[in-house]
RNA sequence: GGCCCCAUCGUCUAGUGGCCUAGGACGUCAGGUUUUCAUCCUGAAGAUCUCCGGUUCGAAUCCGGAUGGGGUCACCA
């Protein structure tokens, strides 16, 4: 038995996409659940879509979220080059041989002449496809020709016949070969397409199974023809279903963010994004909801993954958030990831009493800042904040003022004590304990949606509390 | 449009012929806890299993068709 391998095979082509991440995660689970080995190769044959460094944001992407992999550009491996860009050596030969075969031919056709052809065959009502005409040239003269000429090499795809293979997500798939383009293998500028060049590098890296987006099942049966005229043995292929937008059109960065990186950058827990991601096409057998990467390679089974598209359900993925947030991860742990997100004027010092105030509340790890910052950063206060409908300016006066006479006198600042002393108040002078505590915490801290009362003000501090109270009692003073 | 893939609550899904008057999760709504928000707890609404035929004693589950959605038709991957 034939140790198994899987790949992803990403282009540097921008940003690492979420639907990468996503067909990372199966491959590595579907290798290391057949003790196999999973590798990255890198898929920069478009030089016009090149983008320096998009390499390693790939890399850091797949680190962050602790998917890792056996073989690859950056790792190294009995394989390598990983790079499609340094193999180019190696796919000429394999055109060559396939054009001494007679499975592919050069082709002179300009882009203009493509374009007359296809805009032709579209006015017929036909669909465009290569009508083969330099297939007709005779192969010493092309030969000759391509030496000094600009040309590409194309597939001479069979025009009769099906081709059809039995897809580990879907079952058999069968294609008419007629219908089939004759597609560009070479291009002109000497670099394969993807076509030529994932056939080849998976049968030289003996790729055992090649699971992908389920966009690629119209191409396979190219591949699939290809490893026949090389006389290799084909890898067994799987579809994965898409991940969508919202209006279930294939998940786009038109529509959604799909950058890795500005997940991590708004404060995604990557744990929870894995954990939402291995729910979307696959459910657990134990019809667990929250588990952690370990649980999932467990558990792991191709024959539950389902065929249909999910959405990207951001609604989800928040609430995952939340629970890993305020459930899965430890407290030492969780303050490291929270450490980016602190603002330059945190106050590290007061982190313990604070987290526990906040934990429950946050979302994202972003929020920190939000949800914290009245603790170290002061605010306009407006007076109509304060004020109530029930209440008269006089008695919201009255209970400032007597607030901050309270709780100056203290002489233990801590919750309780501090809410006996206020409660003691609400009730001699029964006011209404809703409108009251709510006047202290927007005097406080500036905001209506606050941690509980008592707890942020010790934490606060006695003097920047009464501070505040007093701030807020002055604007009652004035006249105006 | 041709070809291909797919089809269970708004969303993610369970379900592989009888246990389904379809279960869970997110979201939504209501109530409880409560000084606000959040958490937590309880409950509710929400799917004639896209539709129509067929097979069967019996179908969400099998078959066929229709419809709908998606993907793909580049010298991009």
């Amino acid at each position: 038995m034939k140790t198994v391998r899987t790949r992803i095979a990403p282009s540097p082509t921008g940003i690492a996409h979420v639907g990468t991440a996503y067909i990372a995660l199966f491959n590595y689970a579907f290798a290391h659940q057949h003790g196999g080995k999973f590798i990255i190769r890198i898929e920069d044959t478009d030089r016009a879509r090149f983008v320096e460094g998009a390499e390693q944001v790939i890399y850091d992407a797949l680190k962050w979220l602790g998917i890792p992999h056996n073989e690859g550009v950056d790792v190294g491996g009995p394989y390598a080059p990983y790079r499609q860009s340094e193999r180019l050596s190696i796919y000429k030969k394999y055109a060559v041989e396939l054009i001494e075969k007679g499975h592919a031919y050069y082709c002179f056709c300009t882009a203009e002449e493509l374009d007359v052809m296809r805009k032709e065959q579209q006015k017929q009502g036909k669909v465009p496809m290569y009508d083969g005409r330099c297939r007709l040239l005779d192969p010493v003269v092309t030969k000759k020709r391509a030496e000094g000429e600009r040309h590409v090499v194309r597939l001479h795809m069979p025009n009769e016949g099906k081709t059809e293979w039995e897809d580990l997500i879907r079952g058999k798939i069968e294609f008419e070969n007629v219908l089939v383009d004759d597609q560009v293998l070479m291009k002109s500028d000497g670099f394969p397409t993807y076509h030529l060049a994932v056939v080849v590098d998976d049968h030289l890296m003996e790729i055992t199974h090649v699971l992908r987006g389920e966009e690629w099942i119209s191409s396979t049966p190219k591949h699939i023809v290809l490893y026949d005229m090389f006389g290799w043995k084909k890898p067994v292929f799987g579809h994965m279903p898409l991940l969508r937008n919202a209006d279930h059109s294939k998940l786009s960065k038109r529509k959604n963010d799909v950058s890795l990186v500005s997940y991590m950058q708004k404060g995604y827990v990557q744990e929870a994004l894995v954990n939402f991601l291995c729910l979307l096409g696959w459910s657990h057998p134990n019809n667990e909801e929250v588990f952690d990467l370990q649980n999932f390679l467990k558990n792991f089974a191709i024959e539950r993954m389902q065929k249909t598209g999910p959405v990207f359900d951001f609604n989800k993925l928040n609430w995952m958030n939340g629970v890993y947030i305020r459930e899965k991860l430890g407290t030492a742990e969780l303050r490291g990831r929270l450490e980016p997100f602190f603002p330059t004027d945190f106050p590290r010092d007061k982190f313990d009493a604070i987290l526990p105030l906040i934990r429950e509340r946050l979302v994202l790890l972003s929020d920190i800042e939000s949800l914290t910052d009245f603790f170290y950063r002061d605010f306009q206060l407006e007076k109509s904040t304060l004020q109530s409908k029930k209440v008269e300016d006089g008695v919201v006066k009255e209970q400032l003022e007597k607030t901050i006479e309270s709780l100056r006198n203290t002489t233990e600042w801590k919750y309780d004590i501090v809410e006996a002393a206020v409660r003691v108040l609400q009730e001699a002078n029964t006011w209404n304990k809703g409108q009251y505590f709510m006047l202290l915490r927007v005097a406080v801290t500036g905001k209506t949606a606050t941690p509980p009362l008592f707890e942020t003000i010790e934490v606060l501090g006695k003097d920047k509390t009464l501070e505040r109270l007093t701030r807020a009692q002055k604007l009652f003073s004035s006249q105006k």
